[in-house]
DNA sequence: CACGTATATTCCTTTCGAGGTATATACAAG
DNA sequence: CTTGTATATACCTCGAAAGGAATATACGTG
């Protein structure tokens, strides 16, 4: 389980991750808002902490985990060219429907190119 | 593997798709260019294709594969949240350096609260 | 139609990760 | 030191997905 991509593939990784963007949590309490069994919440954080994507304090017998960001950054980095892609993509779309208003009779009027 | 995530956990799709961002290509050159068995291509195509990434057109025997936008775009989606929390984050910092230049001696200045 | 090329599919095997149950560890309080 | 609470870990089993090898399908050409 080496990569960013890996790690958020399980959906209760994803969930976990989505519960702390807005606070920090006890393990309690991730495992009391997502109905999940302990052990299960225990070894996907364990899991998610290794990889980076939080951290914990701890408090007592608690342990309090938040969200660290260089993960996450990461996968918004591998995106970026795949943004480019699409934007030029809905410009494409753009023009197109524009010269379709432009000549709006032209049934066939040539796919590609 | 149902989810957007689940499909580009695998580094070779990832690396199919990077190949395909700047523009389509046939089976065959993505085999060469990755150096990767044909049936395995296929093979990553077909999950590739099945969950929207890409899409083909028949040039007789060949066959060219194209990205498509939407999944990747769902993932930007998903990233959203996260994004407003790491620039939060980084505005955080910003203003804690600020703090410290401002008042530089201030060892022990109070963790917490 | 036979053959060559391009791609898809099938079958088999192996690996890995997730979940469940039980148990260990750590801390607080009486 | 015993008990209760909070969290982590160990062990086991199961399913799913990836890779390899072989084969099927589709198309073009002589």
């Amino acid at each position: 389980m080496e990569s960013v991509f890996e790690i958020i593939a399980e959906p209760n990784r994803r969930a976990i991750l989505a519960l702390l963007v807005s606070a920090e949590q006890s393990v309690g309490e991730i495992e009391r808002r997502l109905r999940m069994p302990q052990p299960t919440v225990s070894k996907h954080l364990r899991v998610l902490r290794e990889a980076g994507f939080v951290e914990a304090t701890v408090d007592a017998q608690r342990r309090l985990y938040r969200l660290r960001p260089e993960p996450l950054q990461e996968l918004d980095a591998w995106l970026a060219p795949f943004r480019r892609f699409w934007s030029a993509h809905v410009d494409a779309l753009e023009r197109h429907l524009d010269r379709m208003h432009a000549a709006p009779g032209t049934k066939k009027s040539r796919s590609r190119q």
